[in-house]
DNA sequence: TTATTAGGTATAATATAGATACTTATTTAT
DNA sequence: ATAAATAAGTATCTATATTATACCTAATAA
């Protein structure tokens, strides 16, 4: 998959896995702390988390701060226009699901405890 | 990943490699069949078709109709309401792309000839 | 001096995807 | 009658990606 077309390249990036969930729990928390995520992210490994979150800056949806005036060194995720800008994205993926799974219970209505969205 | 949530369950399906471009693939051609996805889909496996055109087909987003009075079979997939219904999702994705990484020379326009939508 | 803490990295095991050869069943050509 | 061709895959092996888990680092507090 080589290839220049814009939706390859997207579809790539965003299919891997973690990276939507990623974005929805900065979308939650505007700004997160990586401790924060990864305890609200129950099975994602240190190491998924700190590529994806490598990745997402990269391709300029999330943006890192580090604030080293005190210790421990803390770092702050945040999305930026463009990494907000997709979350209207993924809460269409959510209304979708919501229209064409109707049997699913934790889901029913738009505000999930889990997703919120 | 086995949570229950509606946006986990879907992201986790729709986010697999392939999944999105086949969709697309499905929606571009109205009915395929399975020779003319691969031929269409360069670096796609044999393999990887086969598999996610079923999964595709268990979570009711392609319809697949085998042609038994030729020879050899034919076998027709084709998007399903739900399925079709997805497509609006990947358009969004790559307006949202186009909309944001500017420098892509082949999507440049709304209808690249890659990807066609 | 040792423990604690945020934010990770390192290493090994497992799961998923890729490359490529092969299968099956039936019609057409030899 | 036999061999080639064809659609739609499957089987087997290799490579890559993800997971599990242990460990690292630097600075402050106890």
């Amino acid at each position: 998959m080589d290839n220049n077309c814009t939706i390859y390249r997207t579809v790539d990036f965003i299919g891997k896995r973690w990276t939507l969930l990623i974005l929805l729990e900065l979308y939650k928390g505007k700004i997160r702390r990586y401790s924060e995520i990864k305890g609200r992210m129950a099975d994602i490994t240190p190491k998924m988390l700190s590529a994806r979150l490598k990745e997402l800056e990269k391709e300029g949806l999330v943006h890192k701060s580090i604030d080293s005036s005190e210790f421990p060194v803390k770092c702050e995720y945040k999305l930026t226009p463009k990494g907000n800008d997709f979350i209207k994205i993924i809460k269409d993926i959510k209304m979708w699901a919501l229209k064409w799974n109707i049997k699913n219970r934790l889901c029913e209505g738009i505000d999930c405890k889990q997703c919120r969205l």
